[in-house]
DNA sequence: TTCATAGTTCGATCATAAACGAAGCATTTA
DNA sequence: TAAATGCTTCGTTTATGATCGAACTATGAA
């Protein structure tokens, strides 16, 4: 009868309240501890560890014990793709989307997706990094090229570093408010960490807005310009 | 409280079983009544008018009243791509993914997503497309090359005749079965179209198979080298 | 007209699962 | 050692929503 797998089990752990609120607060990329997300979710702690077992039994969340703290955080990329997704369908049609209040002019422009740029910021990044050739695309599967490389070695990023052998190095991710690809992957990672290393941006605490320094916003359009 | 949109509204939506098969079915790209989505779901035809309700208020599907019939269709490509990518979350951490059945092979092999090519033979148009360069990637935003066009209008597509001034001539869609990119959009309808038309391939009655024919094979892998 | 088919709406039932209190386990601190 | 913290498990309550029967509307056929 059934064809294909169990789409139904996801969307019904996706279509809970308490766990939707936990999930888009992981979208920050950052482990949070069960407390924080009980709070972030509003319900008590037992309620919480009801839902993150059901969670990383669905493969949508993983934990890591440490000390007598559990970190949990997104299961992967995909399902943090998958999120951002489901947050572009609800955002189109605009109807009941949570009116947009003053924080979601800044989520628009720049956030975190999980461990990545995302917003216009990211969309602005990974259309530089593409007109000038540095990756080349054919759909999601990315690379980079040989004058990539060399640009990213100047920019302070050494692929040699931080590829590794079975994750991809670069991947597309669509972005719900841009309606438009950024760059994740390991690739994304390292840029982001960059931008942060180099203070052109910080990340707002408890948040997943990203915002640029005055001098920061200058050097990344004269780094990436469109 | 809320930052973005309403996650979970989505996913309760695709959460309930009879919902979630009434999509599944939906994912061929036909237009179904819903007395058939009633059966599908293995549901009365009252429960599925509720369910149809709800899913059309929430943007999901759309509704064509033809006669005392009502033909209910996905509401759009973004809302197949998202159902082919939480299939793709299921299919990936095997888990309770509904053991692999006889047809399984099958919709890896080749299926209809909402109304395009999907499975190893989407893969392998999408990829034989752009190794030889017939279209152009940046990103999932797609655009057919002038070498692309020529080819196309061998192949029988005119695409003066089907490019809308709206809808992107080609997007990229990420494959549940193959975790590849396939190719979506206008210029995949009328690829898939065409596949029809020289009865390469043909569907299978109430299923999201794809099946060749021999010389249909043939010509297909000639036509669109790896 | 009458009858049949397709679908919706209403109301009631019922089952699932979300929520929390209480108790238990594990780890760190005192 | 004892006490406190972080989290889980158990058992119960409760509320939401899926389901279906019955009644109603609309289109088509006889």
């Amino acid at each position: 009868m059934n064809e294909g797998p169990n789409i139904a089990l996801l969307g019904s752990l996706i279509g809970d309240p308490a766990r939707a609120n936990m999930l888009t607060a992981l979208l920050s990329g950052k482990a949070l501890t069960a407390s924080e997300l009980a709070s972030v979710a509003g319900v008590t702690l037992q309620t919480t560890s009801s839902h993150l077992a059901k969670m990383e039994a669905g493969g949508l969340i993983s934990r890591r014990r440490q000390g007598r703290h559990h970190y949990f955080s997104l299961a992967g990329e995909d399902v943090a793709s998958v999120l951002e997704q489901i947050a572009g369908l609800a955002a189109r049609q605009g109807h009941q989307a949570t009116r947009t209040g003053p924080r979601d002019p800044a989520l628009r422009q720049a956030r975190v997706c999980y461990n990545h740029l995302a917003g216009e910021r990211g969309v602005q990044l990974f259309d530089s990094l593409l007109a000038r050739q540095f990756v080349a695309g054919d759909g999601e599967q990315l690379h980079v090229t040989a004058a990539g490389t060399q640009f990213l070695a100047g920019f302070g990023i050494a692929l040699a570093d931080i590829s590794k052998p079975r994750r991809p190095l670069c991947k597309s991710c669509l972005d719900w408010s841009a309606r438009r690809s950024h760059m994740a992957g390991t690739l994304g990672t390292a840029l982001l960490g960059r931008l942060f290393a180099l203070k052109w941006a910080r990340r707002q605490p408890d948040s997943r807005i990203v915002t640029f320094t005055r001098t920061g916003d200058q050097r990344f359009t004269e780094t990436f310009p469109v």
